[in-house]
DNA sequence: GACTAAGTACCTACCAGTCGGTATGGAAAT
DNA sequence: ATTTCCATACCGACTGGTAGGTACTTAGTC
């Protein structure tokens, strides 16, 4: 806890970045000391195994996404409902930069590693499920409000949100660019919306345009 | 063309399953030669690395699937949305068995390759597309006939139902299992309905059990 | 006997992880 | 104040196992 942001922390961050680019297992633990600038003694210094590292990117990567979701806007709305469409909103103006800049750390990871390291899966999907809860809560405290009766739970939508985002994110990996995620959270904008019964105004006026 | 059943088929439905059970940098060449009982020697004489076998294994899988899709029989609705509401209705029938038996080939690849192989990616990226097309096709015949204007496209429409299929897999990876896809078929069902101003019917009667 | 299929043994690059060692800095001892 | 001592941070050559790929051999088939 002395010098808190060395090393340690720039292997980390470098890590995220890696991983996100090249996946998991093609990530070679000298490619994260290149980008960090540190040695593998260094490496091995503060992380025991490759697998140490993962689990400490995942942690890092959880802490960074939850305090961003925390402090972001949207959260102000006194509607529950304009949270949960502020939340839409606000996923396309991460859309920034290059493909592995914007997509999910988790997501990548949990793909390549679920069969065989349980303990990385089970952190990944920690991460993945205390996302889906923040939204979660919004959806449920909407339904109160607007005082529907749906045959779908508020974990079912938040659910499927994560989903539409996460399956964007492997089109914008296939070549179809950040476009995909635009278009698909638009969708879900108008499913929302068309769920609680607003009107079906255009989506926001921002961020029209498409990256193909 | 000669004997269209022996080992060089084994090996690429050998590489299906494994690629789709650990993902494609994890899988080992030999894994797949254990898999389908056969000898490195074999591999080698019939596909010349291991990227090789990737093609041919996506082109294998593209093959398989088309055909699969193509004998399906919702196509026999006279109405193009029935279709497409028979799509994913028919989407929920596939959920049989574990999880890598269920997911995509495609989806899973991209990932890990779409930043170290540009040659799969495209391969990968045709074969999504391809099914895309397959699926936009009844959407656009859909709005046609009903008379829709609507501010969205066919493709996007199709993309999104790609898409919810593809970050459902990744939730059944995480831990979840296949319950995340029925749910998330069930909200599309629900959002497909309600676009083309269907009665919001409950979801097909079938497959109400979550394997969670 | 020519050609394809398949098996065995080997080679080599690569990479996670190790190990002996150096720098630094602060606290305790003198 | 200076020396001693130890802990933490860091370095980079080396290793050992692994996995992609090759070379050569053998079995079957027209």
């Amino acid at each position: 806890m002395t010098s808190q942001h060395s090393s340690k922390t720039r292997l980390l961050e470098a890590a995220v970045k890696v991983v996100r680019t090249k996946g998991y297992n093609a990530t070679r633990v000298e490619d994260i000391c290149a980008e960090a600038g540190v040695t593998k003694g260094s490496f091995f210094h503060h992380f025991k195994s490759k697998e140490d590292l993962g689990l400490g990117a995942v942690a890092h990567w959880n802490a960074f996404t939850s305090d961003l979701f925390a402090r972001a806007p949207y959260h102000e709305a006194d509607d529950p409902l304009d949270r949960v469409l502020g939340y839409i909103a606000y996923r396309k103006e991460l859309l920034e930069g290059d493909v592995p800049e914007f997509t999910c750390l988790l997501g990548t990871m949990v793909q390549e590693i679920h069969d065989t390291d349980p303990s990385l899966r089970e952190s990944c999907a920690r991460g993945l499920d205390g996302h889906v809860a923040t939204v979660e809560q919004d959806i449920a405290e909407a339904v109160a409000q607007y005082g529907l009766e749906p045959d779908w739970t508020a974990e079912s939508l938040s659910v499927l949100i994560q989903s539409v985002l996460q399956g964007s994110f492997i089109f914008a990996k296939s070549g179809k660019g950040a476009g995909v995620v635009t278009d698909n959270l638009d969708h879900l904008h108008r499913y929302v919306s068309l769920l609680f019964g607003r009107p079906a105004r255009a989506p926001s006026a921002s961020a029209r345009a498409h990256s193909q």
